[in-house]
DNA sequence: CATGAATGAGTATTCATTCAT
DNA sequence: CATGAATGAATACTCATTCAT
């Protein structure tokens, strides 16, 4: 790489850096461009040279912070091996709701984009290819635990999906309780979830009686 | 109720009204002020005799829509009844969902504000009351069906979060499948909620290992 | 005074009250209409019953405060006495410095309007009739004091204009130096002031030198 | 100095320029930034990058203006010079009379706003320093008549809140008397204090008899 | 007399985007 | 590549004033 891209490289982190800082603080809606500029020391118009928008480095960035999370929370559990899928499923999102619950800036800010849409949007984009190597690390976890699952994506859809929504009522809202209090809860419900998923003999889907019958 | 008060409410609903029309179209961030009096038919100043601001005017929007849902919701069920505690907090859910499937404005703009904050919130206010019917209808549906729950709140919480992220994502996003596709397994997973919630005899809730064990 | 003109007096009185505490709290710029009847609790409409707007009622409240004011400082002298029309002035100065020193506020409200044109306008439309009551007092005390002075008014508005304008630069700003340190000067002053406007003899006005002569 | 530098320079002359005219024909409070910019011939938001708002515009201008009239004052004195310091000063008091009897627009504008706060204020900015050069003049004039006074600043202050303060009652209010009547006694009180400051035997500062003594 | 809901003209201020240097 | 001065469209919000009740 030469110098030349690395200045370029330097550049583009000290928008990302400064963006970052000024959305967890001040909020996406009240960041101006001059602001991201005047706090990374740039002039306004090499922001342009970088960036489309402010809407489309804040998607970048949303998939970049959700994406080192997920793998934040995946070297944690090497770190710290526990055995069987689920268990090792549970401490993950442990890491992940403590990380939040620390970070209130940061849970508001990726707050309810933390959905599949984005991850997976970041997962095409390449850009850090970060998720994809997370997704990559999920099966094989359920590999080495022998797990069978005919739908991983969706299992992994459901659980992250009830796990961002809920840690941004109770963490930030304390509604209906704080986190503290859901947490076992929400352990059950990703236990059943998993369960509902992993379950090979009998793979019955759940319909609602359209019937009026009693 | 005077004249006046008759006169007073109308231009309020007037006000509510264009509002909704004009932020399912234009989306929020792009409708504004100007736009909502326009379309109602009243002065610039009216509206601020109304509301605080354009972000007072939606909140208070997302709860009455987010809580007539519901209660459309429950009616349907009463009209289509069908036997079962289980099978009715289902069938309310393809209710609902039906309804967001042909109402994507609607659905993007409760969006991701479909969330307990905002139901607590309008049942708190209990301006329109309707919220708070709604979980009395619950707890009621409940009974008659001889359901014991010790958490009918958590439970409900939990259903309507996922229901709610899953919708996102599947109906506005095709994300990562159709809703069509999803559905089974959101029935399966409310199903395993409902039962986790519901079981009385082993209440054994997940805790992960925290040791390095094998 | 009928019952009725009694009320009507009571509510200007409100609303000039209420104005009073608005406009040396607040700044008169940033008062409004609507902050005056709300803290005088009255309608809105009310007020354009007692006043055209918000500037009569303001020059009407500084001739009151300020014809008050010189009332003060009179009585205070009455209660204190002293000898001497000169010695009178300064006391009467004394008196009206430490309030305002004391009430910045109303310094700054009334400030650069303590002049002559303002009191002389409250003096003719004989509102509170105080500032007439003000300069007979005057008169009457350089006549006890057998003072002879051909142009009273043009010795009064001197010292007037002299002591305003200098208690605004010194207590407001403490510009060029504090009102406690420029008080013996300002005392200076007006002794010269007052010995120039009664000198008997030698009334002899100084005129500029307007050749080029050396 | 670069051309853009220049350039910058000619926009803000170009704001200052029509900013006075609007101001002294239209009135501060009735002239809008709108109309500013569109005098300038500039775009509005270009105000923004030369002033924070339309006071710090009219604060910075009438330092400018006040500053220069001091410094007119002096030039003219100098083409037409009379001997003894007391004379001079009488001499450009007449000169800034006389020019605000021409414009009572300027003096309307810099009116009660020609103290020693905005001079100072001026003074300490060294924007385009022009009070600093008149106050060593005024300096500079006192030593090359040999003149003593311990407390030149305070003096220079007197003279100039008194001007002040009767200017504007006198002139564009003829309270009490025309400015033509009344400058015979403004000399003479600017005779006085002069004296009272620069006598080098009695210093006596007056104080006020504070007791009830006859 | 008193009220206060309704009005809508009026203004400051922001900020994304461009482009000459 | 990088800069940052200039632009001007866009919008929220205020508030004096009126008038039907």
């Amino acid at each position: 790489m030469g110098k030349l891209e690395i200045n370029k490289k330097l550049k583009q982190n000290s928008l990302y850096q400064a963006a970052f800082d000024l959305f967890t603080n001040k909020g996406f809606a009240k960041t101006t461009i001059s602001d991201i500029v005047k706090k990374a020391e740039l002039a306004k118009g090499t922001f342009y040279l970088y960036f489309e928008d402010k809407y489309e480095l804040r998607d970048k960035l949303i998939a970049r912070k959700a994406g080192q999370l997920f793998l934040d929370a995946y070297e944690n559990l090497i770190e710290h091996p526990v055995s069987g899928f689920e268990n090792q499923i549970l401490r993950m999102i442990d890491y992940i709701v403590e990380y939040l619950r620390k970070n209130h800036m940061l849970l508001q800010f990726i707050s309810k984009n933390l959905s599949w849409g984005i991850l997976k949007n970041a997962f095409e984009k390449t850009v850090p290819d970060e998720t994809q190597q997370f997704y990559e690390y999920y099966l094989e976890l359920m590999k080495k635990s022998s797990v069978v699952c005919r739908q991983p994506e969706l299992m992994l859809f459901t659980i992250v999906e009830l796990t961002g929504a809920t840690c941004y009522s109770c963490i930030l809202h304390n509604q209906p309780v704080s986190m503290e209090e859901y947490l076992p809860y929400l352990h059950r419900s990703v236990h059943e979830i998993i369960r509902s998923f992993t379950e090979s003999d009998q793979d019955v889907l759940i319909q609602t009686d359209t019937g009026k019958d009693a």
